[in-house]
RNA sequence: UGGGGGAUCGUUCAAUGGUAGGACACAUGGUUUUGGUCCAUGGGAUUGGGGUUCGACUCCCUAUCCCCCAGCCA
């Protein structure tokens, strides 16, 4: 991946830092998820971003769990978001790291602004918290809890680490200022108390910290030089300035920038999971979803994933990248890696009939015309084979290079064929073709300036093998589900027929020894990846994406 | 209408007072044993109005539009 050519107004600032020393040279940045869900292709931007600034400046990235909330982490989650991390082909084994390990760390921090008149224990209610908190357009008020002596706040709050409280009944917060027109500043929130067991620390703490108190000390703990997230955070830099400032430790910069959206997709944790809930998909790693697990099971690589983080940049406006992007950088890697085979996913019947009865060939073909070192395969050729159901056609177009009554292609690697007589059942549907082929053309070539356009795809009806493939399509309707006039409620945009899946596909037989991690491209038909509850009884492959098309029906 | 951000081809990212450029998308050709790949060409943008300047996407004024914030979520 060649990054050190990347750019952006982040590393603009990074190389101002570096020029002035700010940092004494040391660049670290951390990819900080909360482990309450999979991570999506947004935290990939956000992933490419943080460890990309470390590699380009021989600095550090830490991962480092958020898990500050029991109430909604769990282990399963820390550990999808460990293994997507892996996947994408990022160094983590000595980095893991966890704000939950700093717990201890946190509370003392918390004591000493207690003891400088700077955090105070309140006992109101969260309704009253909110209501005195003011609007917009009001100020806050006071808490009648404001000016408790150093003291009394102390015990307070060891009685509240001690387990004295039922949740909500106290909470510490900061003392700065009831009227700031920064919501964010109205005496924050610090610590409340939740009875949950944790699952890194269990019941150890009953008091846990909120992100804005967490979050910058985390940072500074760890030596952070800049801190990256996204937009809506500018907000709280006042207030992520303001804790370390009053405790005087490293002191990271925080810096934002636009979170990715895609088109024809959501990217909220929550809503994904309302999608999962709702069995509108089949969970995190459904090939429609656009979470790392998903696009890895529908046979992304992860080389495609952080192609298309670099090209769509870092910048402060809010954006929605268009999936074709995404389609493009997937197709560019596959294109040079996908081994070539042949599949019929809608097959109909093609019958040579000057071909002899039993006789079976051995043809040759390439594996990859992008890598002569991916070497040829051997192809069984016979009497019969399965065609494509849509390379023939009655009535053709003009520019219709396929099959017809009369018109000459070529099988790929194979023969060309002329079409000589159509076969239909009662119902009028095309059942089988016939055809005579040319025994000089072996290979698919002649010598005599023939032009045959169209080239099809074939298996050989004794030799295939049976799979199921899925075919996949965007998952909403329209652009930007999350905010569209046409409809209600994000659901509604749902694609109802964004799975569809063949069950009577017609493998060519090298596909029976079948290797998991391989990218193949089915000839003419697209890239396609072995799903992963596919067995050796009941193979199953999953369409990663199409190939391009430049052909238009009139 | 309190505060914080942001407006550049259809989409997205650049241009840091000096020829508005790239990528994707789209269109048209060429090559081709994949209607793939590859190659070439084309159309297409500075939110509006003022100002400063030899020169403005960039600086100033003004208007407009969009996003975020009133969780004991992150």
């Amino acid at each position: 991946m060649d990054n050190d050519n990347l750019s952006n107004f982040i590393h603009d600032i990074i190389d101002a830092d570096l020029k002035s020393n700010k940092y004494n040279s040391k660049i670290n940045t951390r990819f900080p998820p909360e482990p309450n869900g999979f991570l999506h292709i947004g935290h990939a931007k956000s992933i490419c971003l943080n460890f990309g600034i470390a590699e380009k400046f021989q600095g550090h990235c830490n991962l480092r769990f958020d898990d500050t909330n029991p109430l909604k982490e769990s282990d399963e989650y820390v550990q999808s978001i460990i293994s997507d991390i892996k996947w994408l082909g990022f160094n983590i084994q000595d980095n893991i790291l966890y704000a939950s390990d700093y717990f201890e760390q946190f509370y003392e921090y918390a004591l000493i602004l207690i003891k400088n008149r700077k955090a105070y224990v309140d006992d109101q209610s969260a309704e009253l918290i909110k209501i005195n908190r003011g609007t917009l357009n009001k100020p806050g008020e006071n808490s009648p809890n404001r000016d408790r002596s150093v003291e009394e706040n102390i015990m307070l709050f060891e009685n509240m680490k001690a387990g004295k409280y039922g949740d909500g009944e106290k909470v510490l917060r900061a003392k700065i200022n009831m009227n700031a027109p920064n919501l964010n500043l109205r005496d924050p929130i610090m610590y409340r108390i939740i009875h949950t067991s944790h699952h890194r620390t269990d019941n150890k703490w009953c008091i846990y910290p909120m992100y804005d108190w967490a979050h910058g000390l985390e940072d500074s703990i760890e030596k952070i030089t800049h801190s990256i997230c996204t937009l809506e955070f500018e907000d709280h830099r006042p207030l992520y300035d303001w804790y370390l400032s009053q405790l005087d430790i490293h002191h990271p910069q925080q810096i934002e920038f636009a979170r990715l959206d895609l088109s024809y997709t959501v990217m909220s944790k929550r809503k994904l999971k309302e999608l999962i809930d709702n069995n509108y998909v089949d969970g995190w790693d459904d090939p429609r979803m656009p979470t790392i697990s998903g696009f890895k099971r529908r046979g992304y690589s992860p080389e495609s994933i952080k192609i298309f983080c670099n090209k769509i940049g870092v910048a402060k406006r809010d954006s929605i990248i268009d999936y074709a992007l995404l389609e493009y950088c997937v197709r560019e890697d596959l294109n040079k890696k996908a081994l070539r085979v042949m599949a019929v996913l809608n097959p109909i019947k093609l019958i040579i009939d000057n071909y002899p009865d039993d006789k079976v060939e051995e043809l040759s073909a390439e594996n990859n015309p992008e890598n002569e070192l991916d070497g040829t395969r051997v192809l069984p050729f016979s009497k019969e084979l399965w065609i494509e159901r849509s390379d023939f056609m009655e009535d053709a177009p003009k520019k219709y290079f396929r099959l017809s009554i009369g018109k000459e292609v070529r099988l790929k690697h194979a023969y060309y064929i002329t079409c000589t007589e159509v076969v239909k059942n009662d119902a009028g549907e095309v059942i089988a073709v016939h055809c005579t082929y040319d025994p000089k053309s072996k290979g698919g070539w002649t010598n005599d300036g023939r032009k045959v356009r169209g080239t099809l795809h074939w298996v050989s009806t004794q030799h295939a093998i049976d799979a199921e493939v899925r075919l996949y399509d965007r998952l909403f309707n329209v652009e930007n589900p999350l905010n569209s006039k046409k409809i209600n409620n994000f659901t509604d945009a749902i694609n109802s027929s964004s799975l569809s899946i063949l069950k009577n596909c017609k493998l060519e037989p090298s596909l029976s020894n079948i290797n998991l991690d391989v990218h193949y491209q089915f000839l003419r038909m697209g890239y396609f990846y072995v799903d992963s509850n596919s067995t050796k009884d009941k193979l199953i492959f999953n369409r990663t994406s199409t190939l391009r098309d430049s052909w238009k029906k009139t």
